[in-house]
RNA sequence: GCUGGCGUGGCGGAAUGGUAGACGCGCCUGAUUCAAAAUCAGGUAUCGAAAGAUGUGCGGGUUCGACUCCCGCCGCCAGUACCA
């Protein structure tokens, strides 16, 4: 298909239009403080989640977010908008390290390579970004400010008070020891168990252990000295925020779910140790052989059903209270549940295992003793790892007590006639002493006052959410910029950053907690007391914070200026007319979220992690009272997948991949990025075809046909069909032709581009039907394509230019979007659907304004209508004017 | 299991409660051509010769009128997994 001529010569404009925006520098925006900056414009910020630059480049599932932007951006452009539409390189990561440790080579090489080839491609396909503003995580002049920003998290700790971020330099001045304040920073040292994995040389978050396993690698957990972020402190901003943002309802729910907030009480049980004088120093313990366990529990109203107590394996006082006889036992219980992976826990789920420690617990609301268990299906790692099991109103527990025969007892009274045992649900208190009675709210506040005036618990709220594990043993990530001296950490100078890497031979993982860096021993040596930290950033350090450094991006003195900040925060004037941009300040109402990003496209996959992360750094840094939003995404719109054309997930092994390159070469790069719009609705999974891009290619095929034609010598000539001539000569088409500029123009708000589309699809067939055409008429529905088509729209207006003085020779870019004229739209006549008992029986033409009374007079008097209504009586007729009649009869 | 999303021609998909299937693909017919490709014109939900009937996963309901709203099912996809 190459060697054929192309349906229009795309061939040879794509590029010489790319060149020229290029050069020209087009789509450059203009920032405070630029000379041709202008602060009466509104601005726009829209944001691709940017790539991380992988060896295999890119693929079309890219394009379709990417494009959308694309056509957002160019059309609030020809609005009068200010917009922001940048691109980057998420560039640090394992991918490029473990290629390191292959082949010996700098990871920074692979990386620049591999990001030249993303730039290649992504200019190939004409996007208007600014490229000034490229952003890279691996930057020096970018890892600066992220070290930065770890000093304010380290700088910071979270006042409950005002529920904000505070510089700890105010717990200095109130007398705070050093101990006391590293213990409530934001960034700080934790000794916990972490997600180890010795094949990689590195330890996970949780979050990410899955997606590492998945490709065979192994994870384990032991305890490490790590940097850990305080996150939790922000879970309920980071839930009760979620609120006013424009993001889909099912992404709220699963941040929501993520951070999975549950309230509850804690209540406090004694147990008798089974061990009998076996003395530990834990604080929990109240005399040498009795012990208080705190449990939390979200349903403290069934209380008195509680029958048994599980303590999760790994409790610490486990081997205190356990019966000396079991020890053994346990012992194997316990190193049997450290073993077991999570596949094997999720077999558990049906089949629960457990071990009866010998010891009692006594419940403090009846005095009642019961026995405690452990099992592993109570986790340490949520609430206090002791639960008080209910098994007649606990799933879990229902199971666990019915296998292991222990007693049920019923505590709440469903309202239906539903079944008491395994009832979760919402009821009324029964065999609950002083609680009889009471529907499950009330009963729950009371026992609460109960607990808390007998000193046996308090009200609680836990969060799923974990504070989130910082540190990585890796070679390519952000040094922390950090030092040892004496044992204790403490913030690098700011003038020494950006702190890099230094240049090693040997990349490869050492195995021990410190990490790759710890080789270069000159490196750590950062005086001759201190000690560079050798742990490095997790790779979404970087893109926590990239949408902000594209506001400034080559800012040497701050991470953002202030100026930029306050600008590119400015609330958006929606439906703003260009000609008259809203100077109104932006909302100061600091309490309401408001994004900095109006609009922020990307995939589903980053739903949780990413979105969470960048949004507690966000909060922080309007906390510390560096940003005026405190939230930084307002709209989130996410694509749907492309699948192949066999309809299952593009994957190298199915060998059904669509390399965009290959779509370029053989359509052009308009013709794919129409195509990837007119696939289907943006957010919608959907399968790729070939034969789709062909349609759309001969789509644009056409349009450029309106002005071209091959002659005698197969070269492209004008048509006749363009003239100089006034609208008016052509007054059917140029109802068409507004009909599209407002249709495209709602359609690009909604996001619709698939409707969008076929509207110029159906005024390309009305020019291609025409005998002439107004060129003027021509030319506007160019501007309506541009946003979709640059290149091609681009090139037939050039062209078009130049053989008519009265059509501007101005890029189609720097252009105005065309306005529509209601006027146009209007029709005298329409048609008007008759309707018998709501089945369609006629169709009659009338005048718009026709009155009701008319419409019905001639809709009875219909034949058709007359044959359908044949010996039955009419009982009502429904007239919608301009629209149909129903006649009703029986 | 739970949560969310989706079920419309041969295919991708359109439809403020008001003509179901816009637009495109594919297919059919015709024009052009020595022929083909490309292009242009017309057709194309199903059954039926037609009149007409039936059709938006299934079953109910609301309404003059339901792809659209409500209730109950079925199927597919995605996320999640003992969070007390």
């Amino acid at each position: 298909m190459s060697d054929r001529r192309k349906p229009y010569p795309f061939d040879v404009f794509e590029s010489q239009w790319q060149t020229r925006w290029d050069e020209q520098k087009t789509f450059r925006t203009p920032n405070p403080g630029d000379s041709d900056f202008d602060a009466t414009k509104p601005k726009f910020f829209v944001l691709d989640m940017f790539p991380y630059p992988s060896g295999a480049g890119l693929h079309v599932g890219h394009p379709e977010g990417y494009t959308a932007t694309d056509i957002i951006g160019r059309y609030k452009r020809m609005n009068g908008f200010n917009v922001l539409h940048p691109m980057g390189w998420d560039a640090f990561g394992l991918p490029a390290e473990q290629y390191a440790i292959k082949t010996g080579q700098h990871p920074r090489i692979t990386t620049e390579q591999n990001i030249d080839n993303f730039r290649r491609q992504l200019k190939s396909l004409g996007f208007a970004y600014d490229w000034d503003r490229e952003v890279n995580t691996t930057d020096p002049g970018y890892v600066k400010w992220t070290q930065w920003i770890f000093i304010q998290l380290y700088n910071s700790y979270f006042c409950e008070d005002e529920n904000k971020a505070k510089p700890v330099s105010e717990l200095e001045a109130k007398g705070w020891t050093r101990d006391q304040i590293d213990a409530v920073r934001l960034a700080f040292v934790s000794e916990a168990p972490v997600n180890w994995s010795p094949d990689l040389g590195t330890v996970l978050a949780n979050e990410e252990i899955e997606e590492w396993k998945a490709k065979g690698h192994t994870v384990e957990r032991r305890p490490l000295r790590q940097w850990m972020l305080r996150i939790t402190k922000y879970a309920q901003r980071l839930i009760d925020d979620l609120d006013p943002l424009d993001w889909p309802e099912s992404i709220k729910l699963l941040q929501k779910n993520w951070i999975g907030k549950s309230t509850g009480a804690e209540v406090a049980f004694t147990i008798a140790s089974a061990a009998g004088g076996a003395s530990t120093n834990n604080s929990e313990q109240i005399t040498d052989n009795c012990h208080e366990v705190t449990v939390f529990t979200t349903r403290p109203d069934t209380l008195f059903g509680a029958t048994y107590m599980v303590l999760a394996p790994e409790h610490p006082l486990v081997s205190t209270i356990a019966s000396p006889g079991k020890a053994e036992e346990i012992d194997a219980y316990q190193k049997a549940c450290a073993n077991k992976s999570d596949l094997e826990r999720g077999d558990m789920n049906k089949n629960k295992s457990g071990l009866f420690t010998g010891a009692y617990a006594t419940n403090p609301v009846n005095g009642e003793e019961i026995p405690v268990w452990i099992a592993d299906y109570v986790m340490m790692g949520y609430g206090t790892g002791a639960i008080m099991a209910v098994p007649a109103h606990d799933e879990r527990d229902f199971e666990f007590a019915k296998k292991f025969e222990l007693p049920i007892i019923q505590v709440v009274q469903p309202k239906g006639d539903e079944d008491w045992q395994g009832f979760i649900g919402h009821g009324i208190a029964v065999n609950s002493g002083f609680l009889d009675g009471l529907p499950t709210k009330e009963a729950k506040s009371k026992i609460i006052s109960w607990l808390v005036e007998n000193g046996k618990g308090t009200a609680k709220t836990n969060f799923k959410l974990r504070d989130w594990l910082f540190s990585r043993q890796r070679y390519w990530g952000e040094p922390f910029p950090v030092l040892w001296e004496d044992g204790k950490h403490h913030t690098a100078p700011e003038s020494d950053l950006p702190i890099l890497q230094p240049e090693l031979e040997d990349f490869k993982p050492t195995g021990s907690p410190e990490g790759p860096l710890a080789k270069a021993t000159d490196w750590i040596a950062y005086s001759e007391t201190a000690k560079r930290e050798t742990n490095t950033m997790p790779q979404w350090a970087g893109s926590c914070w990239y949408y902000l450094r594209y506001c400034d991006p080559n800012n040497t003195e701050r991470f953002i200026s202030k100026e930029a900040e306050d600008y590119w925060s400015r609330q958006p004037d929606s439906g703003a007319d260009a000609s008259q941009p809203n100077n109104s300040s932006p909302s100061t109402d600091n309490s309401s979220p408001q994004g900095i990003v109006d609009l922020y496209v990307g995939g589903t996959e980053h739903a949780v992690l990413h979105l969470l992360y960048a949004r507690f750094w966000h909060k922080v840094l309007h906390d510390l009272g560096h940003l005026t939003t405190s939230e930084p995404f307002q709209r989130l719109v996410n694509q749907g997948l492309i699948l192949g054309e066999d309809g299952q997930k593009m994957s190298k092994s199915t060998g059904n991949v669509v390399n965009p390159d290959d779509v370029v070469n053989e359509y052009g790069a308009d013709s794919l990025r129409l195509y990837e719009m007119f696939m289907g609705p943006l957010e919608q999974v959907k399968p790729w075809q070939m034969k789709g891009v062909e349609g759309v290619s001969r789509f644009l095929a056409r349009v450029w046909r309106v002005a071209f034609e091959t002659n005698q010598e197969g070269e492209w000539a004008a048509t006749e069909k363009l003239v100089d001539a006034s609208d008016d000569t052509a007054k059917t088409l140029r109802k068409t032709v507004h009909e599209t500029i407002k249709k495209v123009g709602e359609d690009i708000e909604k996001l619709s581009f698939n409707t969008a589309i076929s509207q110029m699809m159906v005024c390309t067939n009305a020019f291609t039907n025409a005998e002439k055409i107004p060129v003027s008429m021509f030319v506007e529905f160019l501007r309506v394509l541009n946003p979709f088509a640059p290149h091609l729209s681009e090139e037939i207006n050039a062209r078009v230019a130049s053989a008519f003085d009265s059509v501007s020779s101005e890029m189609l870019s720097e252009q105005a979007w065309p306005s529509y004229n209601e006027e146009y739209l209007i029709e005298s006549e329409v048609e008007i659907v008759i309707q018998v008992n709501g089945k369609l029986r006629d169709k009659l033409i009338v005048a718009k304004d026709a009155a009701k009374e008319d419409v019905e007079a001639l809709a009875l008097a219909s034949d058709k209508v007359k044959a359908h209504t044949d010996g039955l009586t009419v009982r009502k007729v429904i007239v919608v004017p301009g629209r149909l009649v129903n006649i009703v009869a029986n």
